[in-house]
DNA sequence: ACAATGTTGTTCTATATGGAACAATAATTA
DNA sequence: TAATTATTGTTCCATATAGAACAACATTGT
């Protein structure tokens, strides 16, 4: 019996590292949001500040690429890039703000908002196959602590 | 009374999101595990992959740079750089398999353990920070969930 | 009123990253 | 055995990304 490629078990890392919650959460970045970033990118043609910005602008009816910055904790420049983008694309419009020269409102278009539906509907399937691994006890467990966590995050200083 | 920068509450898009979840777990990799990469290339000069050719090899006494690759999930072209790079700093070691000749085996040296040590010792630290805000229970909880979803990602196709 | 400080959005630049193609070797199948 | 297919590690290339610096404008404090 030859030793063969499938006989290294690949998660036994997941309890040996010494920060296995924290790796865990890291891994399913890599594993999973990552990925499906790429996915958008490559189904949609937007990347990430790109679908930000529509996803941001598709529940809040008026933001600065600043708050849309600060929302999704990106760089100010990728959303500055990103916003041309959408400009162009016709998914965003821009006006400037009266009461303050240096900033412009943003609001998402019908074709914005068609986009992001279709988008929407993609990440809704992929969230119900990731968490399809836990019971609804478990996920409404989930759902509790996750929040917690982002919460926590949202307080961080940047 | 004037209209402050603060007033907008950031974290309502975790609730009016379509994928209220999936968008949490995603903005906790964007708020800490992408920016803790960050620290790790900024504070000891490794980037993704580098560090985690460290991980692996401090928890695997001898791995190839595909088995490293399949761990973590990061496409070999990375790890085959961080390879050189990591050999030219003296934390790991390569051995051709003679049973193999496409592939060498890797092993951490004694500088590698090192660095890995005084990584972990950071990335330990941030967890904890994390997860400070869950009480005992509910990181019991996260963990038994985090780790059935971390699970659950090793078996998807990449 | 004026100087100092902060904020917004932008451009420029450097770099990490991933996909694709490739050569060398191994495994499989005819 | 010969031919096909798969695997490993690599180089090349295109691109997303973040940092730094900047100009324009706003705010604060003296």
């Amino acid at each position: 019996m030859v030793k063969k490629k499938g006989d290294l078990d690949y998660s036994n890392i997941f309890e040996a590292v010494e920060f296995p919650d924290a790796y865990k959460v890291s891994y399913l970045a890599n594993a999973i949001v990552f990925p499906t970033y790429e996915d958008v990118r490559k189904d949609f043609g937007l990347v990430r500040a790109e679908y930000h910005l529509l996803l941001c602008l598709a529940h809040y009816s008026e933001l600065t690429a600043q708050d849309v910055a600060r929302i999704t904790r990106r760089p100010r420049n990728s959303i500055s890039r990103a916003v041309h983008r959408m400009l162009d694309l016709g998914f965003l419009e821009r006006v400037p703000d009266p009461s303050d020269a240096r900033q412009a409102k943003l609001r998402i278009t019908k074709e914005g908002k068609i986009m992001h539906e279709k988008i929407s509907k993609y990440l809704v399937a992929r969230e119900a196959e990731i968490f399809s691994v836990l019971s609804e006890s478990e996920r409404t467990q989930f759902r509790d602590l996750i929040r917690k966590l982002a919460n926590f995050a949202s307080t961080l200083k940047r």
